[in-house]
DNA sequence: ACTATTAATTGTCAATTTTACGCTTATTAT
DNA sequence: ATAATAAGCGTAAAATTGACAATTAATAGT
């Protein structure tokens, strides 16, 4: 034997959806699709996964084709597999998304690649069910952010603590109180101040700070639920 | 134009992981693959998707024809796509997992269907990925539960703090402090207390509780890291 | 070179929540 | 009756949170 027999072959691909922030919203990269259906369409980037790769490796693949991007962060956020989803022929889509920071790829991504940033709630409607795909992208991120310090991963290497907030404010579409906010950031003992400061912002400046490499691991979770700490146990 | 050309065409399977809580351990549902390769090795309950059917319909059809379980909570996990993953022929995983009573269907399954109850803890070695998908699924657990009322699932409707107990404790393979358990999972108000108690576990017995449907998706999110209540925003 | 302005940063205190315990209670078996 | 067992209630110190006010650093305008 060296095939399953009767068993029906699917088309598989991979949509990668691409977040970044740029010091006031949240954004979300989009290009125009290039082939037929929905040809010009406003798409997240989308390909095929070939023959001999994992979907891992197709997502990084079509990330970097399409926008440039490598060695960025990016999370499967799951399959969407409805028969219907795709009108030419039946697709089942690996959803994944990339955080970014918006401002180190800026020029690549517009000039050379003609994608476009779009804050979130401004967005226009995308081809197929790449709308779903944005949405639950978005509540996952809020969810996931609650619980994991992945938000960085939006910020430059050095950031401010007012960056911070703004990010957040923006993802939980509310206002924090500033100072409750620092202390809350700041004990969970993952980030390191700098002794430079950003003054693009204020005439003060804003210090800079940095995650703290070597306290990541240990002080990754500070949250509290019903586990005293849900991941530090076993 | 009525198909994606010089595309690779590849089989998408779907498999099920069914948690269960015995009143003392986590377990998982293991059944013996009915087919080659790897025939008669322990696995989880597994197909391949049909033409017509989306991957959670895939799922609900699977886990019903291998289990007979049917309506349980059932989500998915992520798919798995490595191309090596099966010897016989490269095919995707759409990974799901159910959690049910266990004490509901443990008859039917362990009789009717001939699937087995392990301790997560005590588990064979399982065919392919499988035990990849298992080791993430119980994080994911974990992990969903310190934010989600979704370990209620597990139990039967009416349920003692006890026994809840026990299934924190040995999810996170911790052992908690009953008093501050109590208060806090009650403080959610999520429970309702019941008049009747189970006098299974002592002589005394425990309270029956149900959760309460009416303010179960107000009091859903009884938690806090850096928002004040993410999921009530927007 | 002062002064007004702006945003960053530090600080305070009451209220709430958590932690770490001890004690009482209900029930059954001896 | 009473010993044994686990359930359930209580409590005080410690830690965290929430709601604020005050101070500081730097710049720009006069």
């Amino acid at each position: 034997m060296t095939k399953y027999q009767h068993q029906t072959r699917l088309l598989a691909a991979v949509d990668c959806l691409v977040f970044g922030f740029d010091g006031q919203h949240l954004k979300i990269l989009l290009i125009k699709r290039g082939f037929e259906p929905m040809k010009n369409q406003w798409s997240l980037m989308g390909g095929f996964i070939q023959q001999n790769e994992s979907a891992d490796e197709a997502a990084s693949r079509i990330l970097n084709n399409l926008t440039g991007l490598q060695g960025v962060y990016l999370e499967q956020l799951r399959c969407f597999a409805d028969p219907n989803r795709d009108p030419i022929e039946r697709t089942i889509s690996i959803c994944y998304f990339a955080l970014i920071d918006i401002n180190r790829y800026e020029k690549q991504l517009t000039d050379e690649f003609h994608s476009e940033w779009f804050p979130l709630n401004e967005m226009p409607s995308l081809v197929f069910d790449h709308n779903d795909m944005v949405e639950l992208a978005r509540q996952n991120l809020r969810y996931k952010a609650t619980l994991h310090p992945i938000l960085f991963e939006l910020l430059p290497t050095k950031f401010t603590l007012p960056q911070l907030l703004m990010l957040f404010e923006d993802l939980y579409g509310t206002s924090l109180d500033k100072r409750n906010f620092s202390r809350k950031i700041l004990s969970t003992g993952l980030l390191l101040k700098q002794k430079d400061k950003n003054k693009e912002g204020s005439k003060k400046g804003a210090f800079y700070y940095k995650l703290d490499k070597k306290h990541y691991q240990k002080n990754f979770h500070k949250f509290s639920y019903l586990m005293p700490n849900p991941n530090n146990l076993l």
